[in-house]
DNA sequence: GTTGAGCGTT
């Protein structure tokens, strides 16, 4: 039968009621109601002081031993929230920890009326949250745009939303995405990272200021001349792969996190 | 001065 069982985002947070299905399972998704983001429980076994995972299967969770009782469980979420330095982590207020999930990407906004400007965009989508980031992208020479641009919010609820629907904007139905990321070589182990989409004002200090928050950083390299792009290398490789794939916002500009291509390791 | 699927000065 349906039972509620006491579930808690650390030991020392007060405990929520969660109630169980008839079969007396966990819906992964009832307990992600609670707890967004969430991946998995466990208990601490009285018996060894260790903790014990729940099991999991067909998104549903199994009390051990059959029976719930009246342990308090652990919401479990995946590894990469707890990421040194994430500014989640040093946040108190425990909830943003879960949302971290569902983190705000850059966004292209394709199909633009040829006049549109950043002004405009910015007028248009801040209607749906704060925006981190506005640009239209243009020739170089002439000025013109070339029709699309990117922009990311602060909330990843305003991110949800906008990509969720068309956009008319000034006349025209634009489409709003996440851009394609050109992450092909995913498994390669390296402490070092290419810093695509560097701006000229973006020194070799800022980036390992920037940068020294997810951890430590060894070395800069900036190509001169500017060539718009930066190489950071971490001491920690696992620092390096967290990395990958991310966009980080740095003096305004949105650098993009890779792999370097062509490395010797 | 033009255009209308795409992907951001590697």
């Amino acid at each position: 039968m349906s039972q509620y069982i006491q579930v808690a985002e650390d030991e020392i947070e007060e405990p929520i009621e969660i109630p169980s299905e008839e079969d007396g399972s966990l819906l992964l998704t009832t307990l992600g109601a609670q707890f967004p983001g969430a991946c998995g429980m466990k208990y601490r076994n009285p018996a060894t002081g260790n903790f014990r995972g729940i099991r999991l299967s067909e998104g549903r969770l199994h009390p051990p031993d059959g029976v719930w009782g009246h342990f308090i469980y652990i919401v479990v979420f995946p590894k990469e929230n707890k990421r040194k330095g994430d500014e989640a982590v040093e946040n108190p207020h425990a909830k943003t920890k879960c949302l971290d999930k569902q983190r705000c990407s850059d966004l292209i906004v394709l199909g633009l009326p040829w006049k549109s400007t950043e002004d405009d965009l910015r007028r248009y989508f801040s209607g749906y949250g704060d925006l981190l980031l506005v640009q239209v992208k243009r020739d170089v020479k002439t000025g013109q745009s070339k029709g699309f641009g990117f922009i990311r919010f602060a909330e990843y609820e305003s991110q949800a939303k906008v990509v969720s629907q068309r956009h008319l904007i000034d006349g025209r139905w634009c489409d709003v995405t996440i851009p394609n990321s050109n992450e092909g070589a995913a498994e390669m182990i390296s402490r070092k990272v290419f810093i695509a989409r560097c701006t000229e004002d973006i020194t070799a200090d800022d980036l390992r200021q920037y940068f020294s928050k997810f951890g430590e950083v060894v070395d800069v390299f900036i190509p001169r001349p500017f060539r718009a792009f930066a190489f950071v290398t971490f001491s920690d490789p696992k620092v390096a792969r967290a990395l990958c794939g991310e966009d980080h916002i740095i003096k305004g500009a949105s650098v993009h996190v890779t792999y370097s291509s062509s490395q010797k390791l």
